[in-house]
DNA sequence: TTGAATCATCGTAATATTGCAATGAACAAA
DNA sequence: TTTGTTCATTGCAATATTACGATGATTCAA
């Protein structure tokens, strides 16, 4: 009932699941596209970038930040976000992995 | 609310966030492994093999197929699901786009 | 110290998702 | 035709997600 039973998948499974959950956004997705573009660690401005409320921004910032996908710093008055690469490198392994197995099995049926 | 603004995203933004959305449930990751993994196209052993209701099942296989990923053919009584590839390479390529776009810009800032 | 700026959090509303029992539809075998 | 099998759909309940205004907390500047 709106919970994912998650016991009765493997680790990986899980896991797969959480990374791909946190791209399921567009909002998401394009505050991940603008922490990889801009160079420097630029980071209120992704209110002026993408166009949703302060509070909604910050709302999926923190999930990315829980999931370890980015990290911020204090500066100032600002906070500086920027991509944390260990665990992102982590995240595309693992999804490639998913996405690649299709290689070994050529065959189709329907 | 509970609605995704999609209309201030860019076209390619909103598909990522589809695709990923699909394997955003450790359900659906696992369905989508056992169809690569069995070549021959069984299909309602799905129910069997994870441990979820038929109704549930079938919800999950319902979204695969909308999106495109998997399709199914009709074969006597029961119903033969496989990867679609065609789809699930242009999910592949967008992904791994999305995915591989660190590999340009290799400064870091926090 | 006061005020402005920046960001996080809280509270709330609307909607989506997940899961299942029950039921329906289609088909094959008896 | 009747019965059993397989899968889809419906109808619900529980929970999660998305979005935003309002409000705090923190920091810098005056």
């Amino acid at each position: 009932m709106g919970v994912a039973k998650t016991e009765i998948f493997t680790d990986q499974q899980n896991e797969i699941a959480l990374f791909a959950k946190a791209l399921g956004h567009p909002a998401r997705v394009s505050i991940l596209e603008h922490l990889f573009r801009i160079d420097s660690c630029v980071c209120g401005d992704l209110v002026n970038e993408i166009g949703l409320a302060q509070a909604t921004i910050s709302q999926h910032l923190k999930e990315l930040k829980n999931l370890g996908l980015i990290q911020g710093s204090v500066e100032g008055t600002s906070v500086c976000y920027c991509i944390n690469k260990e665990n992102w490198t982590k995240m595309k392994s693992l999804l490639s992995t998913f996405l690649d197995q299709d290689i070994q099995n050529t065959s189709s049926c329907c």
